[in-house]
DNA sequence: CAAAATAACGCAATTAAGTTGCGTTTATTT
DNA sequence: AAATAAACGCAACTTAATTGCGTTATTTTG
C-alpha cells in the first residue's frame, strides 16, 4: 500500500526540500511514515528510542504537518494519526489531495483507498473547503476473520 | 440542517422505541440533539444543568450509540463529536446512513452534506466495512469571512 | 400494582493525552 | 566561525476519558 525505502529515498533532501530541519529524530520519524500507512504519538514512541521526549514527538509532528509533509487522518475514536501527504503540492492550509482511507476498529491499523476519486461537492457558497477525506471504518481483514 | 421539534417529537417514545431508558437527563439530551447537528460532551455539559454529572453524559452518549440513535463524526481534531442518525434501522455494528459532513476547523461546527451521495468503494475481499463517511473541513462562512 | 431485577446515576479517584514555559543544545544562516 | 533560529528535554500542568462502588431510579414480572 506504501512504498517501502527500497528505492533508497534521501530522507534527509526531503526534510530540507519541505523546510524542515534535518535532525537525526526528524529523519528517523519520516522514515517510519515511509513504513507504515499510518502513525499516532503513541506508535511513534514505541517504533523510537524511549530516550525520546514526548514532547519532541508532538512537536515534530506539528512541524510535518504545517511544512504539508503529513497530515490527520479524521477518525471516530479520539487518537489522531497521521498520514504521509501523497502530493508534493501540499501546505499546511490547503491539501491537494483528497484522501481516502480504512480505519480497523479492532486494531486500528489504516489502509489507503489507492482508486479513490472524490465526490465533486459543491458547498454552500463562502464556505472554503481545505481537505476532503473519506473515511471507512470497520474490521480488517485479519481482524473480521477472528 | 437538522429538523427542529417543531413538529412535536414524543421524544420519551423514540428513546423506549430504541431501548433507551427514559430518564429525565435522556429526554433532555435527546432533544438536543434534534436541536443541533452535533454535540460534543462539552456542548452537552454547557447545555445542562450543571448538576449533571459528566461521567453521566459519558454513559448516556455511549449508550445511544449502542442502540443507534447517534452515532460518532470522525474529525481530524481529538474531540469527539456525536451526531444523529438519520436511518432508522442503524445499530452499532452497522450504520446504514452514509453520512457527509463538514466541520469547521475554527469553530468547530458541523454542517450535514444534504445531497451526499455516497462514492462506491469496492474494498479488498474480507474487510467488513461498518460505516463509510465524508469528511470535509476548512472555514464556515462565519468563520471565513473573519 | 408491588416486588424483583436491571439499568442509570453521582462521587471520588485514577489514567492517559496533550500543552506550556523555560533553559539548553543543535542546526541553519550569513 | 559567529550569529540567529529552531529543536530538544524536563517538569509541571490542563483537560478528556475511565473505573469501581454504593445509591437511586426505571423496567420487567408474576
Amino acid at each position: 500500500m506504501k512504498i517501502k525505502n527500497d528505492n533508497n529515498l534521501d530522507f534527509a533532501l526531503i526534510l530540507a526540500k519541505h523546510g524542515v530541519s534535518k535532525t537525526k529524530f526528524r529523519i528517523h520519524l519520516l522514515n517510519l511514515f515511509y513504513d507504515k500507512e499510518s502513525l499516532t504519538v503513541k506508535e511513534v514512541m514505541n517504533k523510537s528510542s524511549n530516550l525520546i521526549n514526548k514532547v519532541t514527538i508532538y512537536r515534530a509532528l506539528e512541524s510535518f504537518e504545517e511544512k504539508g509533509l503529513i497530515h490527520k487522518v479524521p477518525s471516530s475514536n479520539n487518537i489522531i494519526r497521521y498520514s504521509l501527504c501523497n502530493a508534493d503540492e501540499c501546505i499546511a492550509s490547503l491539501h491537494k489531495h483528497n484522501h481516502g482511507h480504512f480505519i480497523c476498529n479492532n486494531c486500528n491499523q489504516t489502509f489507503c483507498l489507492e482508486n479513490y476519486k472524490s465526490p465533486d461537492i459543491k458547498l454552500i457558497e463562502g464556505f472554503y473547503i481545505n481537505s476532503l477525506k473519506l473515511i471507512l471504518e470497520g474490521y480488517c481483514k485479519d481482524c473480521y476473520l477472528n
